[in-house]
DNA sequence: ATCTATGCATCGTATACCTATGTATTATTG
DNA sequence: CAATAATACATAGGTATACGATGCATAGAT
């Protein structure tokens, strides 16, 4: 993790539910996919990640399949639901959201928006 | 708090030190300032703030003294030190990187840099 | 044959923000 | 003038969450 773990804390579920926006996906994968993606900057542990699917699959944000191409391993690949598709959408806004009012304190820049 | 509360896990030292590297202040001040300046988005409690303001001390990033005004209330402010002005420099690197890392995830854009 | 990478999973721990609470002063308002 | 709200500092305890450690198993590489 190239930065304070703590950013991470709160973001970990969008990073997710974006990932499974565009394609399902199995959680090994996504942590592979999740480090490429941020070049590095996000090393999802698995101690972090399966906690994170299993817990959005119980809300039903997620839903999960085993899938082995023809005799190869098994591997539980997760689909987004509508629900989760829903939740991505406020999680985006909400993102949006705190990110122009950390930059708008930082710059010292107050009452602007975006 | 508009936003997800855990999102702002790491990021309120960041807010605590940019304040202060603009201009000494007392906890409650920044309360509201930090308030104003998000536009209601970060509403930090006395809970939250009062511990990271002792912890920032004792590790010599700030340092506080008591000011009052010819006879009224005593006010604790606090300036920022050298070593917490480039622990500043080094949480605002952080917080480009990171920022920059969850907008990559989010778009699905990979391997461009900001 | 051994080591590395893949793949899923869980438990305990540390961190850190919030809730609740306490105390005291100053300003406002009926 | 009395009551209330705002100001101002502080701490104890609860809770959420990511991580470290560990375990098991299969597949590929050397």
């Amino acid at each position: 993790m190239k930065v304070n773990k703590e950013l991470l804390k709160g973001s970990t579920v969008i990073l997710v539910l974006s990932l499974l926006n565009r394609e399902p996906m199995y959680g090994y994968k996504m942590i592979k996919e999740i480090e490429k993606k941020s070049n590095g900057v996000f090393m999802f542990k698995e101690g972090t990640l399966y906690p994170i699917l299993h817990s959005l699959e119980a809300d039903g944000m997620i839903e999960s399949y085993w899938l082995g191409n023809e005799g190869s391993r098994q591997r539980k690949y997760y689909r987004i639901t509508n629900k989760g598709s829903n939740c991505l959408k406020e999680r985006e806004l909400e993102w949006v959201t705190f990110r122009s009012a950390v930059d708008k304190i930082l710059t010292g820049e107050a009452y602007a928006w975006l």
